[in-house]
DNA sequence: CAGTCACACTAGCGCTTGCTTGGTTGAACC
DNA sequence: GGTTCAACCAAGCAAGCGCTAGTGTGACTG
């Protein structure tokens, strides 16, 4: 029970956690497990840890961070026309499915596990994430390309990308820029007013 | 531990573990805390279930055969165009979350949970209530309505859906018939070819 | 070479978990 | 008016839980 820090070990470790929280679910996992999985004895794993929960926002922060950075890289380096925005943020976060899948699966299930403090934290990774894609949404909304109300597509569109975890699978016969094609494609008009 | 039947009584409390499933997560709620919302000890819970995992698979199970059934109903009693049909479903889709939202947020969360029988049969509920859409979609796609490949768009398109259980309120200021209304114009060509 | 530090170990405390057991109740039925 | 039966209770078992306390280590550092 010394500190925290984000040393290589806790890195190695926060992975290793992340694969057995997609697997067995947080609260099935327990203290013993991880440690196993860690080749250390459930004792030794609060030397990295304050607690239990600390791993759990370890697991979520670290895929969160990388989603943020990735889609903002991918809109730096793309053209500024509106479904070319749309098809560089929709595949960057197909990318990230294929790194960081674990930490996300986390995130999506075991969100409500979080303690307050580091909900807190999280909550405004995510905001920035989704702040995002409402700027590209609302640019494609006003350029007739996209039908609709902003807070509802941008929902509807989130809401389609995040269920991508549940059934994509990045080693499958489709990569993720098919993939972004095919839903900027069914979002977008095609003969735009 | 005497049976498994489908009393009133086992509704009843089928329906208040809905509840707490939602509010605690599965996990975390113990046997103990069920008994005490439904008014009775701990050990006559076993009484009306064989175990825990039969409790979740009865709150699963309620909701997706409403959802089934009123889906069908909606697609009995609408006009045969295909964007009637998707708006039809869409609107009966979130008309469900108004009445058993809390055995979707379940069944969202907690499928992991289940036992290998409890979930075979369940998947065939699912199947049948995808297999809804999938056949509308492909009319719209046949029409030229929608545009993409019928397993995608149905996958993002149950996808926007099924999210919604995280952002819809029933009681806001939209009602479903709205909400189905964007989802349609979103995915639908105003100039189809 | 003494001191420090990250990392790991052993051992177990205090508590909670799902579930079982054996028995009681009160209404319904013939 | 004895029988049946769903529904419930009191009590507790065995297992497992997160986490702590105290104690080595071997590798760096002054």
């Amino acid at each position: 029970m010394t500190v925290m820090n984000d040393s290589p070990r806790r890195k190695e470790l926060t992975r290793l956690a992340g694969q057995l929280f997609v697997q067995e679910g947080f609260d099935r996992t327990t203290v013993r497990m991880l440690a196993q999985e860690m080749g250390i004895k459930s004792g030794s794993l609060f030397h990295h840890f304050r607690d239990k929960q600390e791993i759990l926002a370890a697991v979520i922060e670290e895929g969160t961070q990388n989603a943020l950075t990735q889609a903002r890289q991918a809109l730096a380096s793309c053209s500024p026309e509106p479904q070319a925005r749309l098809h560089a943020l929709a595949k960057a976060h197909l990318d990230t499915l294929l790194t960081d899948r674990n930490s996300h699966v986390v995130a999506l299930y075991e969100w409500r596990r979080l303690d307050d403090e580091a909900r807190d934290h999280l909550i405004h990774l995510r905001d920035a994430y989704e702040t995002l894609w409402n700027e590209v949404i609302e640019d494609a909304i006003d350029a007739g390309l996209v039908k609709g109300e902003l807070a509802l597509v941008s929902r509807f569109v989130l809401g389609a990308l995040n269920w991508t975890v549940r059934w994509y699978d990045p080693d499958g016969p489709r990569d993720s820029d098919e993939l972004a094609k095919e839903l900027v494609a069914m979002i977008t008009q095609e003969n735009p007013a």
